[in-house]
DNA sequence: ATAACCTGGATATTCATTGTCCGCTTTATA
DNA sequence: TATAAAGCGGACAATGAATATCCAGGTTAT
């Protein structure tokens, strides 16, 4: 049981296309090298992304992705989503019925609400903070001269 | 990210050998039949539970295993970490030091404080209720007869 | 002594995740 | 208008964790 890696590279390129000024798109073999990920594999991801509606992509020679979204208004919990997908931390396999019997409409399982209920505690602390929360606790001091680096690297990289 | 299939095969396990009177044991073998699970497995399983000290063994013949505690005594989560030990549901593969070249002392994570809260927050929902409240549901009236059954079970595989 | 059980290690199988490849479309620019 | 650089989507391969099997030991009742 253990997240993918993928939300964790998801949120940190999110963190990336939020340098970019206006109207710039970053190439996913830029933000793949940044990330020093598999840039064939992270482009999935990033499809994933376009799909959530998180981040837009631009065909073409110069083009890219950029956000479709402000920080502010990505929760974690939004990332998760789009790369994990709608699947429940657990799912009965239905022991209980087999144990018992029953037929299909006495069917159930004596952990599913419990785990459930689990899962909606997890699930909310995501929900809380969004990745502009991230951001800011990136400002602390002692990043602020690797974060310039950073952020010369991505004027370096970014196109229009 | 999806919970082990082992962790609600070790609470139903746990709920059978409930049914046993003192003294008693089962064998492995009969539980993993009536749990319809592949029986050289779950004795794997079963094995952790007594590492765990859930449940006690008894080798040789007339040999099998029996509840160490009392139900009320097991909370969910023990039997989630016995099955699943202690790694946590999210842990960072240090994209961030990378990307800002940061040097040992200055190694961090944006997400593993939100995360370590949910997964607390999960955790904690798992810790409050034990075995003996599924036991409880368990006796709801539409299973009655079924219980029946299945105690009858225990009693004809059931050994000493 | 034998049979029935648990123990622990080595090993094989399965499956989701991760990663690669290729042909396609889109668009800037020469 | 041709070319190059980018995203798109599907087929496919590699990896690794979870699941499953097997076997050579111990233990104990009969």
């Amino acid at each position: 049981m253990h997240m993918k890696t993928g939300v964790e590279q998801s949120v940190y390129a999110i963190l990336l296309l939020n340098m970019l000024p206006e109207k710039a798109v970053l190439p996913g073999e830029a933000i793949s090298q940044q990330l020093g990920v598999s840039s064939t594999y992270f482009q999935k991801l990033l499809r994933k992304l376009v799909s959530a509606d998180l981040i837009t992509s631009v065909p073409g020679t110069k083009g890219g992705f950029k956000l479709k979204k402000r920080i502010e208004d990505i929760r974690i919990y939004d990332v998760y989503l789009a790369i994990e997908g709608q699947q429940t931390l657990y799912s009965s396999s239905g022991i209980l019925n087999d144990m018992l019997e029953l037929c299909e409409e006495d069917r159930c399982c004596l952990l599913s609400d419990l785990m459930q209920e689990a899962e909606d505690a997890w699930k909310s602390v995501l929900k809380r903070e969004t990745v502009a929360y991230l951001a800011e606790e990136m400002q602390a001091d002692r990043f602020t001269h690797k974060l310039e680096t950073l952020q010369a690297w991505v004027k370096d990289k970014m196109v229009v």
